[in-house]
DNA sequence: TCAAAATCGGAAAACGATTTACATCAAGTC
DNA sequence: GACTTGATGTAAATCGTTTTCCGATTTTGA
């Protein structure tokens, strides 16, 4: 099939009998020109087909109204939501975002890098997939085109780094079981060295403080981010002497394990034991019960991040600031709380 | 922090004391130029740290290097797989995504088309989030713009379009059951109004009326993709008075349901039941016992769409055929068979 | 040895918009 | 009537490449 090629400004300005300049104008709304004339211009277009050239316009103006998104983890489960919310974001300005996979590896990162700065975007998003973590500077210096870090943070640079609040979470995650009567709380978290992890163990101690609840470290247990992880520790915890009667599960797969094991033990939830989980996967509502959780604002992230790169590419300025976005408490069944 | 502004061919054919049209030729690796040349130029290149403007020669040569992706659920259990494959093949070639998220709503998927025509996109993807379907065609007419669809088709235009082989997915799946010795076997399906659920049925059926085994009705539900149908189906077949010795549980979140329901009737899978799931879902290999599993080949499916369009982009030839990408069978433990 | 062919490098014209500086004309102003 | 002012519209430069000639020099072939 024969590719059409497209009218131009020039052909407008031909059929409407003006120069391209004042086409130009017109398609940009710009004053001093008649209404008369503004109106020719216009049947002219539109009998014309005619789009103006993006790329021409942006060699010109040295704008492309492009973001480039490189992420390290494209399969990761927590990243098309906040792809999403910068997508988003962008879409809403009219900007385009470009899609980059550097599977972590900083040889790919800079490749993609490269082709993006060639290519001129106007900003960078570096969207990390895994459990917020500390990371150092970009692949290659950025040569000061605006920059911003989701689901990660970096102190190499002054660059906003946009992650949850992931002890704010466990905190509203831990007052809720407290509302309901538990006192006992039991931790499956996932591995110690995620600073999520560190994070979200801190709030439930922060919380359990205020209350002035005794925090009895027997009740946690470090694992795996997984179900079997949530199983095994779930049989643990319940096997112990004086067992918990409340799980705070740090993930919603070891909730979704230990709830496996639960069953197993004839233990009811949440009428013996109360169950929360954390990220609030899509998996969640469909538990039995279904699983109160504490959700990971994810589109919220993207959404900030991208209207935070964007404002840094209109005004020229970038707030280097590390912001933690809150984590609402999503209540279903499984701590046999009201729902509202 | 100021934007430094980078070299132009200019600026090196100046340092290189050549003309531009002389730099353009080594840079592209063009002939009629000398070894000596070459040299000075590539040197003064280096100093001066240059890399062609990507945007300018895009307009001059009206090839961007530059694909359009839209999708109709950025946020679907299947999309970032596709993507990722899609990613891949394109990043392999120095090709750049443009990601698009549509929502399903066609004026979204216009107004991104439009953007993407004005940018000048090589190429576009439509991908589709959902199970696959009929759709029409885009929402825009693309002027000859090579279109490749995924995990979706249509009659509408010609076009290839890639889906998996649920059909052959299923008969391996069926195939593996009998092979460990069941005969009775139920199905947990999706919602019959999806193609996906009718092919895998007819799958199933295909590969008993193969192996001579009757194929008994009552053994087949019809219900919804997510764990809380498995769960209630599960125990509906398993109510059964003549209940199956095998679930072929047409999601692995439909085969989780049931995995429970079995759990709660003491029912030991393998040993009295089998279960196989479709789609090779992350969490499959986290059951208890590892779930045994059909494989939606996604990633496959996406660097074959990106294959696809970039040869159609480079020959400038389309073949407009629905192509069927095969399911892998997965074993795991949740069948008996030995692993391999 | 001489013509034909190949090689090397450059000048200049695209590509399709935006923008600056300027020309033109009508309307006020004193 | 001369002068300023403001509104319209245009010619031309610009963005940074690629590409098409074309002239000059060298190599090849008979």
């Amino acid at each position: 099939m024969k590719r059409s090629t497209s009218a131009t400004i020039h052909d407008v300005a031909q059929l409407a009998g003006v120069s391209p300049a004042t086409v130009s104008k017109v398609m940009n709304h710009a004053p001093h020109v008649s209404d008369e004339t503004r109106a020719r211009v216009q049947a002219a277009a539109q009998k014309l087909n005619f789009r103006p050239n993006r790329i021409a316009r942006s060699l010109k103006m040295s704008r492309t109204a492009t973001l480039g998104l490189i992420t390290d983890d494209l399969e990761g489960v927590f990243t098309m939501s906040m792809m999403r919310g910068v997508e988003d974001a962008a879409s809403e300005q009219g900007f385009s975002v470009f899609l980059c996979n550097s599977y972590g590896d900083m040889a790919r990162e800079r490749a993609h890098l490269e082709v993006l700065l060639d290519k001129k975007v106007d900003g960078i998003i570096l969207l990390s997939g895994y459990r917020v973590r500390q990371r150092g500077a970009p692949a290659l210096p950025l040569g000061g085109l605006p920059v911003v870090y989701i689901y990660q943070y970096t102190h190499d640079m002054p660059v906003p780094c946009i992650i949850p609040d992931d002890f704010g979470g466990a905190v509203t995650g831990t007052r809720h079981l407290l509302l309901v009567g538990r006192r006992r709380i039991g931790v499956i978290n996932g591995p110690a060295h995620y600073e999520a992890a560190q994070q979200r163990l801190a709030g439930v101690q922060h919380a359990l403080q205020e209350a002035g609840v005794p925090f009895d470290h027997a009740l946690v247990r470090m694992g795996k981010w997984y179900e079997t992880s949530g199983y095994a520790l779930a049989h643990e915890l319940m096997a112990l002497p004086n067992p918990p009667d409340a799980l705070f599960c740090m993930s919603d797969s070891i909730a979704s394990g230990a709830l496996s094991a639960l069953h197993e033990l004839g233990i009811r939830v949440p009428e013996d034991v109360a169950l929360i989980g954390f990220d609030n996967r899509n998996f969640a509502a469909h538990q039995r019960p279904p699983l109160t959780t504490i959700a990971l604002p994810l589109v919220e992230m993207g959404r900030l991040a991208g209207n935070l790169l964007l404002t840094a590419i209109s005004e020229g300025t970038e707030s280097a600031e590390l912001q933690r976005v809150p984590c609402p408490l999503i209540v279903r069944q499984s701590c046999g709380a009201e729902l509202a």
